[in-house]
RNA sequence: GGGUUGGUAGCUCAGUCGGUAGAGCAGCGCCCUUUUAAGGCGUUGGUCCGGGGUUCGAGUCCCCGCCAACCCA
């Protein structure tokens, strides 16, 4: 009754605490009112430190705290240094014979308690198996800390394979260690986390609960080794450039400032990788990639995050035909070693679906102007800007007052033909305004030697073969800075003029590739922690 | 930036016409020596996202705001 009192008190006067519930009425919940001292005693250092300030209003995370210093009452540390489990749960459980010793490690994902026998589920990175823990064979004491145990703890044990009689690969334990008591109540077994917002914000639980999600970003991990692997088989070596730039190019995109304080000056976080990885042709780097974090200063959307990992990728001596091959070759390797296939479901919200995305080679080549035409009329390139403009508007697209010609066409690709685009096509021959670090195309020069490959209805990789001429790389690049001179990187330019090698580049959004193969629709699905408003 | 939908117990979700805030899981107590979404009986737990307003009375209706998802831009 003392400690009731108290605790009525200590809520009465600690009105501000959020979360606070008034459950004045009931004393710190115990499991078994019996005659355990260690267990009476055990409930005096958890209030103490109730009293002391910290946030555990929450009376399950007290009945939590309450069974930690029951287990240090009983001389067991809930946070063991260390404990080496000799193999996975799902290699113990594969690797099955009787009575076989075992030693394994996990959190506890279920709890059904018997009386006198108890089953648990552990569960690592690799699944789960079932541990059976009897009160004769642990021994009174052991039971009764076993006993002190709660969903979401992580525990060792050692212990013998045994079946079940419905069949259930068991670990009978002989021992067991606390390796890590939850103070924080899991996720719901059945349901997991539900709520987007929690899913994004923490992670964690998602993860722990949902084993769908868990099983898309091992893939993620999976996709970029194999990336990895391809480009280093095919002499590339992976090199990192600054994410903090003076001058952010490559790209087109409002970049993120920040300051440097001893420099006192302000930097760039970076948009793109590629003029870095161009100065290492120069420097006599023939293959060449980076995978690594980009960050523009945009919108957030189902497609959109502010921070997105790219793949560059430079081949000299080679062009956008020599990319093309490698996007391919490289995409339809990945998606053998990861998926075990090229044809890709991807599905609606009701689990209907959507449609198939099939990466049998070789994949559709098409004109970007020949689209155009069969989209916006055979005539669009004849008739005056006004006149396109007028008609991208009836054809639905939202074209801006601001907007230049090449724009205007830029606009019906995005709204009209691009998200038609599920099947792997190759868009070739851009407008030489679209890509000002394109070599042009011979014969015609309104337009320049790229690639973008759209698939699922997203460019996912743009290509083309490198500019290296470098006054007309120059013009071109005063002519998008607009006089703006201090968009101008001039080192990036010098290093043209000491001659960079004929190459092709190419880059791929990660995350949306991701996506892809992964039957994906939101780019936070792919993302461990995608950006969301800080709370 | 605009529109739509949502925010209720630790989690997953109900909540009728405005009339005492509910279930399942988790938790707690009791029972149970092969269970597995274990089971049976009992039981605790609520700033109904926040702030205003209407009303005798608001989770519910109105206004403003916050956060999220989706669509549009």
């Amino acid at each position: 009754m003392l400690d009731l009192g108290l605790k009525l008190m200590f809520f009465r006067c600690a009105h501000s605490i959020p979360g606070t519930l008034n459950d004045g009425s009931k004393p710190m919940s115990r499991r078994r009112n019996d005659s355990s001292t260690a267990w009476t005693n055990a409930r005096i250092p958890c209030l103490n430190r109730v009293f002391m300030g910290m946030e555990d209003t929450n009376s399950l995370i007290e009945q939590r705290k309450a069974k930690l210093e029951a287990l240090k009452a009983k001389g067991v540390n809930p946070f063991a240094n260390k404990f080496t489990p000799r193999e996975a749960c799902a290699t113990a459980r594969a690797n099955y014979t009787e009575g076989r010793e075992v030693a394994l490690a996990g959190r506890i994902t279920a709890f059904r308690d018997m009386g006198k026998s108890l089953f648990i589920d552990i569960k690592d990175q690799s699944g789960r198996i079932q541990i059976y823990a009897h009160k004769t064979a642990l021994g009174d004491a052991q039971f009764e800390i076993f006993k002190l145990l709660d969903l979401g703890d992580f525990i060792g044990v050692n212990g013998a394979l045994f079946t079940t009689k419905t069949g259930e690969v068991t670990a009978k334990i002989s021992a067991f260690v606390v390796l890590a008591k939850a103070l924080r109540p899991p996720p719901e077994k059945w349901h997991g986390i539900a709520d987007t917002e929690i899913r994004y914000r923490q992670r964690y639980l998602d993860l722990m609960s949902n084993d769908d999600v868990k099983a898309i970003f091992l893939n993620r991990s999976r996709i970029l080794r194999e990336i990895r692997e391809f480009l280093n088989e095919r002499g590339f070596i992976e090199v990192e450039t600054p994410m903090m730039q003076a001058i952010p190019g490559g790209a087109a995109a409002q970049p993120f400032v920040t300051f440097h304080n001893s420099l006192g000056c302000n930097f760039y976080l970076r948009i793109a990788l590629e003029l870095y990885l161009k100065r290492l042709l120069v420097g006599g780097m023939d293959r060449v990639f980076e995978i690594g974090r980009n960050f523009r200063n945009e919108g957030l959307s189902r497609r959109h995050n502010p921070e997105f990992t790219m793949l560059e990728a430079y081949q000299a001596f080679g062009d956008y035909e020599t990319m093309m091959e490698l996007t391919q070759s490289m995409i339809c390797r990945i998606a053998e070693q990861v998926l075990g296939t090229l044809k890709i479901e991807h599905h609606n919200a009701d689990g209907t679906v959507k449609h198939v995305i099939d990466l049998t080679p070789n994949w559709r080549r098409a004109k970007y102007k020949d689209m155009i035409r069969e989209k916006a009329g055979a005539d669009w390139f004849e008739i005056t800007p006004e006149e396109r403009r007028r008609r991208a508007g009836e054809l639905g697209a939202e074209i801006g007052k601001e907007y230049e010609d090449f724009e205007v066409t830029g606009a019906v690709f995005e709204k009209l033909i691009e998200p038609t685009l599920i099947q792997p096509t190759f868009v070739t021959h851009l407008p030489k305004e679209l890509v000002p670090l394109a070599k042009l195309t011979p014969g015609d020069p309104t337009t320049v030697e790229v690639f973008e490959c759209c698939i699922n209805g997203q460019e996912i990789a743009p290509a083309y073969s490198e500019q290296n001429d470098p006054v007309e790389q120059r013009e071109r690049l005063e002519h998008q800075a607009g006089g703006e001179q201090q968009k101008l990187d001039e080192d990036f330019l010098t290093a043209l003029e000491h001659g960079m090698p004929p190459a092709g580049g190419l880059g791929i959004g990660i995350d949306r590739l991701c996506m892809m193969l992964l039957g994906q629709e939101s780019i936070r699905d792919v993302i461990l922690f995608p950006q969301l408003k800080p709370k």
